[in-house]
DNA sequence: CAATCCTTTCAAAAAAGACTGAAAGAACTA
DNA sequence: TAGTTCTTTCAGTCTTTTTTGAAAGGATTG
């Protein structure tokens, strides 16, 4: 199995993806996976992947499935083969889309929670808290109020940009250089 | 020690902010730490963090450092009082702006080089491949190129709404849910 | 300069997280 | 149905990351 120039090249970006994803609290393997299912582009069975990225069965099982969760890869079949096969979305701007509705699916609902819940929380027992301390009350509300805030701005902007399309990249990217001047 | 509902509220915000970091590739305690010195926008010393995260004085010196690397928190003095003490006090856009410029810095430009790197070796070897390979080193060329590409227009629109400042966020916010319309 | 007070460092320990491989399960085939 | 082929699961192992605590390093004070 020699590799040749291509071989080469798509083994480190695999590897660089692969750190790229550990940074990002994505495993390293799962961000290999789909980093390689990507830039090949060829429909690949868990043998393939297992050894190209010298992994083992249960590892490779569990990112695939990890992978299709996200909705980043999906299952497929090759006529007259029993296996399973896998394949990556391979437009970039379906990968950003994907992966940012995902993390803000699980992340930004639930920090809004919190700092809700905190608000009230705080509201419910500021009156009986002592004076010293109601200032301090006031001020942390302050705070949490601003936070919310801003979440939310970033938000509604995350969403406008995600609902656009990848057609409207540029137009958006005008027009924010623009509102900045 | 008893607490009262601001203690409460500040240490569920403490809390989620940790679980939040954990996610996004910063350690839990650092987050903690920084969550602290801003929720309650006191001085702390270390001693304070310690008891209050119930962490060692290794651990709170170590992440106390990362903070102010980071530029997140800063180091200052009471009068009276040799003990070094930290503080928070930057606003929900200033910590933002900070948090993205520095991973912005340390991430996106490694990425592109690598991109870069492997689409050069692409071509310098390319000639030398077998005829079925050409083809799919052109795919490749153009997955990584299509990239390549993506990555610049996000990093520019990121550097404007950077610099656009707090006050701008609004009037960005309308331009492009305008724009996308 | 010795004592005190505080901070940093770092080797070792603990905890968290990822991976393996063998065994069980599922889906087809003859 | 029994056999074959492929997939999933999970207890145990291994790796990596985080934390601890004791010792060393600085700075200030009397």
């Amino acid at each position: 199995m020699s590799l040749d120039a291509l071989d080469r090249a798509q083994q480190t970006f695999v590897r660089r993806w692969g750190e790229m994803g550990a940074t990002w609290g994505i495993s390293r393997t799962m961000a290999e996976v789909h980093a390689l299912l990507f830039i090949t582009g060829d429909p690949l069975c868990t043998d393939n992947i297992m050894q190209m990225l010298q992994i083992s069965r249960g590892n490779a099982s569990m990112n695939l499935r990890q992978l299709v969760n996200w909705g980043l890869i999906r299952r497929t079949h090759l006529r007259g083969d029993r296996k399973e096969y896998f394949v990556s979305d391979l437009d970039t701007w379906q990968m950003f889309e994907t992966i940012t509705r995902e993390r803000r699916r699980r992340e930004v609902g639930p920090i809004i929670d919190t700092l809700k819940q905190c608000r009230s929380d705080l509201e419910v027992d500021a009156p009986r808290l002592a004076k010293d301390r109601q200032e301090k009350a006031t001020e942390c509300d302050k705070k949490l109020a601003d936070m919310l805030d801003f979440i939310n701005t970033l938000d509604v902007m995350l969403d406008a940009v995600l609902s656009s399309g990848s057609e409207q990249i540029g137009t958006l990217s005008a027009a924010i250089s623009r509102a900045v001047d």
